[in-house]
DNA sequence: CTGAAACTTCAAGTACACTTGAAGTCAAGC
DNA sequence: GCTTGACTTCAAGTGTACTTGAAGTTTCAG
């Protein structure tokens, strides 16, 4: 079904309402992760529905996925239909077990972090966080455990954000 | 005191044990996170106490800070002495501040897309996490800085901070 | 109908955090 | 002393996520 003229958002609108600049919008839309109509005069319109997806975009963005992986997830949505109820749920809840992963991984390297102002860190032997040679030394791989790679093969929390 | 050789370790060896390539220990070196001294061969040499500066920007990384807030808060450190437990206190203090933060941060956008699941997102006018308006409110106070800096008051993203 | 604001494309620029490659030098084991 | 691997500098390249600017076109209030 075709929108009413109503419906449809200049790319000025539209970055006013979702606080995303044209430029970025213009860019989203060459990546593919939103889309428009254009009028007679070859400009955009955008259905409302996008302004929608812009919020999810920058959400996804927010818990570190990148616009190739978000892009990617977008696409699971249908297509040829609004999106309805379920297939935002099925995304939130997928993006909630990456965030649950996240914050433990976080929480993990404070509690390593809480470990060193306990401990001072006056002993190169004795302290996990600031003392990395060490560990690398005796586990012959480097630092990267800080960075949850080496001792735990912690499957694939690889997926949000790579430093 | 002047180091003994055996407490200097050449950038291959440095690499190796902190995990981190030659190239990244060149480029800390050129942005001045990390020093060297010279061999007559003008080859570097690492003291010991740098693996441990080193462990420090990788976990300072990852709490999200940019080589230049690491820097920044290296550069706190005392210049001419090595840090001692002190100095490594303050330093490790102050990024637990931050990662709290950051784990604050990303539970309660966790719990926004809680509420989201719930709500099935049927209504722009009820979704914390999906409304653009509610999550630009929302940005203002905390978790705007996981974007970078606060938009500016920019013509085109006037509606950020709600009309 | 007109003039300004808003839009268009495309290329190039920015910032971050590095990596890669070229061309040459140093250190050390044999 | 020779060879080989590790080192040196410097410039340019990579990938992400945009922004900026130039030059031209469209839209719409008056």
């Amino acid at each position: 079904m075709t929108l009413a003229l109503a419906d449809r958002l200049t790319i000025g609108e539209t970055a006013a309402r979702s606080g995303v600049r044209t430029s970025a919008l213009r860019y989203y839309e060459s990546l593919g992760l939103i889309s428009s109509e254009r009028t007679a005069g070859d400009q955009r319109r955008y259905a409302r529905e996008t302004l929608r997806r812009i919020a999810v975009i920058r959400a996804a963005q927010l818990l570190g996925l990148s616009l190739r992986e978000i892009r990617i997830a977008l696409n699971e949505l249908p297509r040829g239909r609004t999106p309805d109820r379920h297939d935002w749920q099925r995304l939130s809840q997928s993006w909630r077990g990456s965030l649950d992963r996240r914050i433990a991984d976080l929480q993990a390297l404070r509690d390593r972090l809480s470990g060193c102002i306990g401990c001072g860190c006056l002993s190169l032997e004795s302290c996990a966080l600031f003392n990395p040679a060490d560990q690398a030394a005796s586990a012959g791989a480097g630092a990267q455990y800080l960075f949850g790679e080496a001792p735990d093969p912690d499957e694939e929390r690889a997926s949000l954000r790579r430093p």
